[in-house]
DNA sequence: ACAATATACTTGCGCAATCAAGCATTGATC
DNA sequence: GATCAATGCTTGATTGCGCAAGTATATTGT
């Protein structure tokens, strides 16, 4: 037979949760045509210095590959809501920089993400959040 | 400028978190030929009542959608770790069979996924093992 | 009894993301 | 200063999964 073993249990739940609230949040972000990861590269590239970052930088942010990235950022660039640019010092790297009309479909998304992230944290005080978010920051 | 909002961050911060578990479990499970989803299913299977559960049920019990269900179990069916089996009372559910050889598999994944899991979890204590867990069932 | 609707799948198509391979550039070593 | 490895990125092929549509069976209403 099977020995419990509560970690399992816990990761497993965790996962079926996340990938529940993804799904939730790709519905709630549809309304301003984007997707939950494009979000996420909208969101880390808002708080970066000036806007701007790499795309391996992007990718480690955001936990996808580099090709993913790539593959990413081509619509949105079409969308015309970030911009390559290249860095003096090394040609290799291309950097991506929010545009003005990427700023703000960002805080346009932002408020509807974030009107959505408190709905979905609404089951647990803002102390049982904060305690949620130390025990996944040691993680 | 944009207000911080701490359940952004948290949700944020948790998908990343997840989505690299994923990725590492995958690797850990390769060994047995079988990925996370296909653990998940195994699990569930195994945790059944005779072992046993009509595609629905799976789908939910790991969050995926039917056709994805069909399709995952396609492999493990040409593996015979899955056995498809008619419901008497209704003609359209095809049942689940965990086989024999299935069990053995599970079994031996198991203590893989349940060793990463411990690992994985380890910068918590098991008190706030069961914290975390606590938490996040409210959700 | 017979339509109309609902349920349990399966299949075709498409999108998202990965890996492996390739290209361009940079840095390190001799 | 030429070679060789490392880095940053893109592309081709493949996988995983979802959605919409289709099929088969069941249920409900009349």
């Amino acid at each position: 037979m099977d020995i419990q073993n509560p970690a399992v249990d816990l990761v497993l739940q965790s996962a079926l949760l996340w990938s529940g609230m993804i799904k939730k949040a790709d519905l709630q972000l549809s309304v301003h045509g984007i997707s939950f990861s494009e979000f996420c590269i909208l969101h880390r590239l808002f708080q970066a210095p000036q806007h701007r970052l790499s795309r391996i930088e992007l990718a480690s942010a955001v936990g996808l590959s580099a090709s993913g990235v790539t593959r990413l950022l081509q619509p949105l660039e079409k969308m015309l809501l970030v911009e390559k640019e290249q860095n003096a010092r090394d040609a290799r790297v291309s950097l991506v920089k929010l545009s003005d009309s990427g700023q703000q479909i960002y805080q346009d998304a932002h408020q509807t993400f974030g009107f959505f992230a408190n709905q979905f944290m609404s089951p647990l005080t803002s102390r049982q959040q904060d305690t949620l978010a130390e025990l996944l920051a040691r993680l």
